[in-house]
DNA sequence: CTACTATTAGTACCTAGTCATAATATCTCG
DNA sequence: CGAGATATTATGACTAGGTACTAATAGTAG
């Protein structure tokens, strides 16, 4: 059962790392050492205290979820726009529009930045998006600016629908592109 | 600065819930009445003690078999999910997500409810969108609740593609349909 | 044997409480 | 106004799960 120093230390290391509510006592059992040996050893491995862990814990579940941010009213700023032609808007991707893991940007913000866009685009009181087809051409990261540029192809006056073309860049290479049917429903 | 009993029990509650690691100390600090004030409007309110707070906040993230990716990175509260198979969740449609004009949900909100689930369902440490097909059924407005079913429909183990069908609903109507094409980078 | 490491033991102290009891303060009703 | 109820505060004993420090003991290598 008992091991010498450095193995138990190392099988301390993988328990509380699996199951950090684990008390110091409980621990003792397990390696049948004294309480004492089990804190200086977390001394010696900077393991803080049970309650410390449990803390950090919840701490963490408690940031991620207050980081939820809710998506603006409209993404990106729009820096040019001729109505039921053309438009083109940025968009600075940050620290909150990206997967903390990689640095990449979460797919939806750069919908939302094209989507936006398509809605705006449309010289009229209320446009929907009805359907849309898109594709995500290379990840885009922290930092990195995104140029997003909408064009109308055509507008079918009959049945109000409307097609617009988005394509986003970064430093010119395509890294989104979607077609949007959008809908309006009052005449222009 | 000092209210009758009940309206500081209610503060009690609002503030303990915005922030479940205030003590007791801190709080008898903030509506300048005793420690043993508080802890006997805890007791009335059956709300636990500092440390017990911590400790289910923190159990609530260790229980949490969504580790393809933190909860932060979800638009919606995901209430079921089977990883690599299905997974549900609802978004409350508020204010802040319509159009002033017409009460009517923004496009992308609904995208990113149902991308952000098709991202959570895929058991992956690293799960990008690479491709979207997208419908928007009927207008979705203020105050109404979308729930959103991700199914994987297919995993192509050799490109490392998943295909994730995802539709929403508002009482049983279909509000939003999309097939996502998801990029797994790592191996499962 | 000595030096050194590892382990164990023991004490005082800490935080953020619980539980129980008692003393005030404040409010309300007749 | 005063009695009783309700609300608030104070006090003390006790708890878990520690930290920090000192000291003693066991085993082992040179």
């Amino acid at each position: 059962m008992r091991r010498n120093k450095k193995e138990r230390q190392q099988m301390l290391i993988d328990t509380i790392k699996e199951n950090p509510f684990i008390t110091d006592e409980d621990l003792s059992e397990k390696f049948s050492v004294s309480v004492q040996t089990i804190r200086l050893d977390r001394l010696e491995l900077s393991i803080p205290e049970l309650r410390e862990r449990i803390k950090s814990v919840a701490e963490k579940r408690f940031e991620d979820e207050v980081r939820s941010l809710p998506l603006e009213e409209v993404i990106g700023e729009i820096i040019d726009i001729q109505l039921d032609q053309s438009a083109i808007s940025i968009f600075d991707v940050k620290q909150e529009h990206v997967f903390k893991r990689n640095q990449i940007a979460r797919g939806h913000h750069l919908f939302a930045q094209a989507n936006s866009l398509a809605v705006a685009v449309i010289n009229d009181e209320l446009a929907l998006t009805a359907k849309s087809n898109i594709q995500f051409k290379r990840a885009v990261k922290e930092n990195e600016r995104v140029i997003a540029k909408a064009r109308v192809v055509k507008i079918d006056k009959e049945n109000g629908r409307t097609k617009v073309e988005v394509n986003s860049y970064v430093n010119n290479e395509l890294v989104f592109t979607g077609d949007f049917a959008m809908y309006r429903s009052k005449n222009s």
